[in-house]
DNA sequence: AGATAACCTAACGTTAACGTCAACTTAATC
DNA sequence: GATTAAGTTGACGTTAACGTTAGGTTATCT
């Protein structure tokens, strides 16, 4: 197990975040820096946890949902009740997001179609224009 | 030109929100409903256009995004340059839903493989657990 | 050692999208 | 015609996800 310590100025670098941004995770429990001395010093697994933080938040998630589903990453040594809720749990969310997905590709095609129509009106535009010339 | 208006409860009813909703929406410009005395009245277009904003909303989009986005669907008045404009942002748009798609699809089949796995586990529990009976 | 840089905590500020009163006017009903 | 219901305009409150000082500590550099 190579574990090597990153500080908060190399997290920051890496993800492209505030150093505010990482205190603010650790303050909702999202990650969990170890402490070397005053100073935050920043695991493998934060990292790992971090990388899932962004990709959740660009899916739209709060960071409250992605909390939740970050438990599901971590459950080696958890009980079997316990175990059994988190999968249903994160079912469910699995349902969301595929009828997320499904809306979006919905609003995706209307789009399209929305779009396909504006050109023809463009064309017509354009015909009208050499007309009038 | 069958022009209905809907008073704000009625709106309220038929799109499940709240009056204060409608009141902020139009505030921020998004629906123009016309007044009868004090009141509101809400016409067609209205309908169409909030049917439209909680859709967006669905899908993550701000109600400013949402806003420019209206715009697309009022276009019949507009001049030609505006008229590009307006379909090349909504190109724009329709590039990031999709990769905002591509992603969520990414994120789904994460999770799925994830569950799988997790359930690997929950049998794996589930032989030991009988063994130690 | 003294200055400077990097880090820390604590606490208040900010934006979006409404919720929640309060106080008032108009419409409907008994 | 008085009550009740529905609607209206402020204006302040709320939550999430940080931003932004302010003031203090520790490391590093000269």
């Amino acid at each position: 197990m190579t574990s090597y310590y990153t500080n908060i100025r190399e997290m920051c670098e890496e993800f492209n975040v505030t150093p505010r941004t990482l205190r603010f995770y650790e303050a909702k429990e999202l990650i969990f820096p170890v402490r070397t001395g005053q100073r935050r010093s920043y695991t493998h697994q934060d990292r790992g946890r971090l990388k899932l933080i962004l990709q959740g938040k660009r899916f739209g998630f709060s960071l409250e949902d992605i909390r939740q589903l970050l438990n599901l990453y971590n459950l080696g040594d958890q009980r079997y009740t316990q175990y059994l809720q988190t999968i249903e749990k994160s079912k469910e969310r699995l349902q969301a997001m595929i009828s997320q997905k499904d809306e979006l590709s919905e609003a995706i095609e209307d789009l399209k179609a929305h779009l396909i129509q504006g050109e023809h009106e463009l064309k017509k535009l354009k015909q009208k224009r050499i007309l009038e010339t």
